[in-house]
RNA sequence: GCUGGAAUAGCUCAGUCGGUAGAGCACUUCACUCGUAAUGAAGGGGUCGAGGGUUCAAGUCCCUUUUCCAGCUCCA
């Protein structure tokens, strides 16, 4: 049998030789055996293509599918303890994750002394090392096999696959469990591995179904892996943002006041405040947008012709009863009350594109669970924008909101971790009845309305993904989306083709004939929500943001009291050229100053004393270099204004 | 909304078997007037998230509730 080996080398193997043996061969040098390979693109348990002479790309433990292997082996493992462990709990599945696996069990709940007590016999079975060996079975018996066992889910899985099928199993020790493969040799080849948490699941992710136990662990090839996946943990969490934005005064959040609604304190107001004026000013400037101010509430019958009051009563807040026709509801959105400033006068067709953007306050009632820090809340404001177009304009319009949106994101410095994606309907919903469904309008539209996004996004040339029912009740969206620290996915941005809504409204245009003709409507967000993009910043920059959105940009430091004068000076200096600057004049150290304003994370320090009084100077100390030098206080504001109005990012030296 | 965990000084946290509420930082005052990551001393500060219950006695045990955190579901 040959082997083509990860490295490009070939080697030739005697069919008799044992699997092991192989194992052990290839991952010669390597810490230890690894047993997964690959035949035609598909993975696949190596004993069972022994037969013949196949070509087989060995994976081996330190790869990342070789991760996958000894994880996948160790979720086996916890599955085996809780079953030792609680014998009435029910097995459903246990895949192999980016950064670990899970297993969902049916059962009681764990406490945290049963989570350990699960760690222990895990550390049992490990070191008892079982041998993991495969059979399979046909469809009918396999199913047969599960129902014996009193595993309902096993069996429910195993209907599922195709009639004739032949199943496999793994056996450890007597613990049997349906699987694909591929695994370790033995449990005893599980060096590192580490109970996470537990939490809670649905079978097959439906609300409707069984609630399960679900059990996150994770295992790694050595034991210094496994510690420096846990040090990255504690890492990310320093940069959390509803743990950082907290500790630098950017927000906060009150029993009393309620879920989902932060209070932004002065420094993160100010670092709001600046994005706010640079996007209005961008929009207005330079992208052709007139601004508008909309009320924050409006009556039910605007909701019902936009058709929110039928699609999204649950997300919107009532202020009284529903049934009464003066009922006010606080806004979801901004789309119908700009499309009543476009309706008050009458346009011609050469007046389009009519480009609305508003710094829009929002109000969503989002379930109590969902609220997190300053990325899920109920009241967040957004540049929200709608466009009205003729059909003739929207594929350039729409890439014009594109260009605008990579724009921001490179300007901000985070263009290049953002995903693209194009979020459409799902064709399933279709078949429900009419009254039921979640979107409007017909599927033949929406298919058409998703062909011109998915035209523009390959034209664009960005990659994207395709995901299926992530559209807005009325239409396909293009999203782009950022992950936290910890790669969870957020959007931040969103462009919508709507072709459906100016009839609801009776909106339309003149056109070249004298006739009125329905406009196309763009959605947009240039640089989406807020309180989003500030806690995503918050994580991206670990609070050493860029000094044009730092709240507090420059701060002095005399070296005593006896030249607080002069501070006052710089200080009024600088704030006259718009600069954000305070004085630290309290009676401590000058390391102590710096100590705090270090840890203020401040991107300059101007060090005072009686030399900088007598020569108008400031001794200069960033956060990116350093110690800068002496600097004449005229060539200081020079510099920092034009770092300021140039938006640059100054990287940080590495000490 | 669901499951689990948590809530003690402004912040981070300790508080054992139910028996007088603690530390560090921060804050205030005083002294020091300082040259690039922590000067020293003294002082003030708590209805232990809220409401109810058990008990001679509750931060601690039980119930309800609010908020926060993790994970689902959902979403900008």
């Amino acid at each position: 049998m040959k082997i083509t080996l990860k490295d490009g080398s070939v080697k030739e193997y005697a069919s008799a030789m044992s699997i092991i043996d192989i194992a052990k061969d290839i991952s010669e040098g390597l810490a230890r055996v690894a047993c997964a390979g690959r035949v035609d693109g598909e993975i696949k348990d190596l004993r069972t293509v022994l037969d013949g002479d196949h070509e087989l790309e060995i994976v081996t433990a330190t790869e990342p599918d070789g991760l996958r292997v000894i994880r996948h082996t160790a979720s086996h493992v916890m599955a085996q303890a809780v079953k030792n462990l609680f014998p009435e709990a029910k097995v459903t599945i246990g895949p192999a994750i980016d950064e670990g696996f899970y297993y969902d069990f049916d059962s009681q709940s764990f406490s945290r002394d049963d989570l350990d007590a699960i760690e222990a016999e895990m550390k049992k079975i490990i070191k008892e090392g079982h041998e993991l060996t495969r059979f399979t079975l046909p469809r009918d018996e396999a199913i047969k096999y599960m129902q014996e066992r009193n595993e309902p889910y096993k069996v429910e899985l195993i209907e599922d696959l195709p009639e004739g099928a032949e199943i496999s199993f793994y056996d450890q020790g007597g613990f049997v469990d349906l699987c694909a493969g591929p695994h370790l040799m033995s449990t005893k080849n599980i060096k590192a591995y580490k109970l996470i948490s537990s939490s809670m699941a649905y079978w097959r992710g439906d609300a409707k179904k069984a609630r399960l136990t679900r059990i996150y662990d994770t295992a790694f090839n050595k034991k210094d892996e496994l510690e420096a996946y846990l040090q990255h943990l504690e890492d990310i969490k320093l940069r959390d943002h509803n743990r950082l934005g907290r500790e630098m005064k950017l927000f906060t959040t009150v029993d009393v006041i309620g879920q989902g609604l932060p209070l932004l304190m002065p420094r993160g107001t100010k670092m709001i405040l600046k994005l706010q004026r640079w996007i209005e000013d961008l929009e207005d400037k330079e992208w052709g947008y007139v601004r508008t101010r909309t009320p924050l509430m409006a009556k039910s019958d605007l909701y019902k012709i936009s058709g929110h009051w039928d699609h999204y009563l649950d997300g919107m807040f009532l202020l009284g009863d529903p049934e009464d026709p003066e009922c006010l509801a606080l806004r979801p959105m901004t789309c119908p009350f700009q499309y009543y400033v476009y309706m008050n006068e009458q346009h011609s067709y050469r007046d389009l594109p009519v480009r609305m953007s508003e710094t829009s306050t929002l109000f969503r009632n989002e379930d109590s669970g969902e609220m997190h820090g300053l990325t899920r809340v109920r009241q967040f404001t957004i540049t929200e924008g709608h466009l009205v177009v003729r059909p003739d304009q929207m594929v350039e319009e729409v890439k014009r909101c594109l260009a605008l949106a990579k724009h921001c994101l490179t300007v901000l410095g985070v263009e290049s971790e953002v995903t693209y994606h194009l979020s459409k309907c799902d064709p399933a919903d279709w078949d429900k009845p009419e009254g039921e469904r979640k979107y409007i309008d017909t599927l033949e539209k929406w298919n058409q309305v998703e062909q011109h996004l998915r035209d523009i996004l390959n034209e664009v040339g960005v990659e994207y993904t395709e995901d299926v029912g992530e559209a807005a009740f009325y239409g396909p969206k293009i999203d782009i989306n950022a992950k936290n620290v910890y790669g969870k996915e957020d959007t931040m941005i969103t462009i919508q083709w709507d072709e459906m809504i100016a009839e609801k409204f009776g909106t339309y245009y003149i056109d070249e004939n004298g006739d009125k003709v329905r406009p196309f409507i763009i959605h947009r967000t240039s640089m989406g929500c807020y309180e989003r993009t500030l806690a995503w910043l918050i994580e991206h920059y670990a609070g050493k943001f860029p000094t044009w959105l730092c709240p507090e940009q420059v701060r002095v430091l005399p070296i005593s009291e006896k030249y607080a004068d002069y501070a006052e000076k710089v200080r009024k200096t600088l704030a006259a050229a718009d600069v954000d600057v305070t004085v630290d004049n309290r009676s401590e150290k000058i390391g102590f100053k710096i100590r705090e304003a270090r840890m203020d994370r401040l991107p300059y320090m101007l060090v005072v004393g009686a030399d900088e009084e007598a020569n108008g100077t400031v001794s200069v100390r960033s956060r990116f270099e350093g110690d800068e030098g002496i600097k004449s206080l005229g060539d200081f504001v020079a510099q920092i204004t034009e770092e300021i109005r140039t938006k640059t990012i100054r990287e940080e030296k590495q000490v």
